[in-house]
DNA sequence: CTGAGATATGCAACACAGTAGCGCAACGAA
DNA sequence: TTCGTTGCGCTACTGTGTTGCATATCTCAG
C-alpha cells in the first residue's frame, strides 16, 4: 500500500523522461495519498515526517508537477493554492469549497456547463466551476 | 453625466439608511463608472485623481460596499480581489479572466450550470463560474 | 445647541503566500 | 573525467490584505 503509492509517483514520472529527483517523488506521493487538494503548507508537514524540504524547492516542485501534467492545482477563496494528483480522466471538473472548515474536494463527477454564448471578441480557453456550501465534515447535527 | 454618477452613487447609499462619506461616495462611483470590475490598486489609483484615500480605508470601505449589497467581489487568478457595482438583476453571473492582459469582465448573461447532484454530506450554498481565455482587446490581429 | 456614544478614518506594524537571485550540488552526455 | 545542464537551498524581497489603536466625524437624545 504504502509503498504502491511510492512506485506509482516514481513511474509517473520516469514515464514522462524526467528525473525522478527525491523531492519531485516524494511530493507526488504526498499528493496521491491525499483524497483531497492539499495547501503548499499542508504538503511541508506531510513531508516534514520523513525530513524536510526547503519552502522554496517545494513551490518550484508543485509547479513543475502541474506542468508536466501530473498534478493540477485549484485556488481557493483564501487566496492559497491548493494541489492534487491529477487523475488521467476527470479533467476539468468542479471543486467544492467548505466555508466551515474551508477544506476543498474535488467533485470529479460535476463539470462545469453554460450557455456557451460569450459576447463577441472573447476566445474561450477553460472554465471552473466553484460551488461552495458545507462539507460533510461539517453538516450541524 | 459625471453628476449624475456622482447622485447615483450618493442616493444609492443614503437609501440604504446609510451614512454616505465621502471615501463612500467617490469609491462607488469609481466602481459606478468603471466597465469592468477593477482591483484595489486600480481604484486607489482612480480615487488619486481627486486626492488620495488612505489604502486600509479603502480597503475597508470595498468590504462594506460588498457587505451593503452595493458591490461584488470576484477572486482573479492572480491572488487579487476584483470589485464591480452590482446591478440589482444579475446575480451569480459568470467571470472571465483574460489570459494575456489578466482583465476581468462581469458576463452577466452567463450563469452557472450544473447537474447538482453533489456527493451525500454536502450542503450547496454558491456557484461561482469563472472563464478564462482571451478579451477583445487582447485578440490576434 | 450641546455633549456622549457610535461610527469612520488614518497611521504603523504585521501576517502570509508566493517569488527572485544566486551559489552550490547532483546528474548525465561526451 | 570533464563540463554543461538541471535541481536544490538559502536569503532577501514583493504584493495583497489585516490588526490594533488613536483621532476625527457624525448622530441623536436631552
Ligand atoms: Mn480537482
Ligand atoms: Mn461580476
Ligand atoms: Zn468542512
Ligand atoms: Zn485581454
Amino acid at each position: 500500500m504504502t509503498n504502491s503509492t511510492q512506485a506509482h509517483a516514481e513511474v509517473a514520472i520516469t514515464n514522462l523522461g524526467e528525473r525522478a529527483t527525491e523531492a519531485r517523488r516524494r511530493t507526488l506521493e504526498v499528493l496521491l495519498r491525499a483524497e483531497r487538494p492539499l495547501s503548499h503548507t499542508e504538503i511541508e508537514a506531510a513531508l516534514a515526517a520523513r525530513g524536510v524540504l526547503d519552502r522554496v524547492t517545494l513551490y518550484r516542485v508543485l509547479d513543475w508537477l502541474v506542468a508536466k501534467g501530473l498534478a493540477h492545482k485549484i485556488e481557493g477563496h483564501d487566496r492559497v493554492w491548493r494541489f492534487n494528483a491529477t487523475a488521467d480522466d476527470a479533467r476539468g471538473h468542479a471543486h467544492f469549497c467548505c466555508t466551515d472548515c474551508s477544506k476543498v474536494y474535488c467533485l470529479t463527477g460535476i463539470k462545469p456547463a453554460f450557455v456557451l454564448s460569450l459576447p463577441p471578441g472573447f476566445r474561450l480557453g477553460e472554465a471552473d466551476l466553484s460551488l461552495r456550501g458545507t462539507c460533510p465534515d461539517c453538516q450541524p447535527r
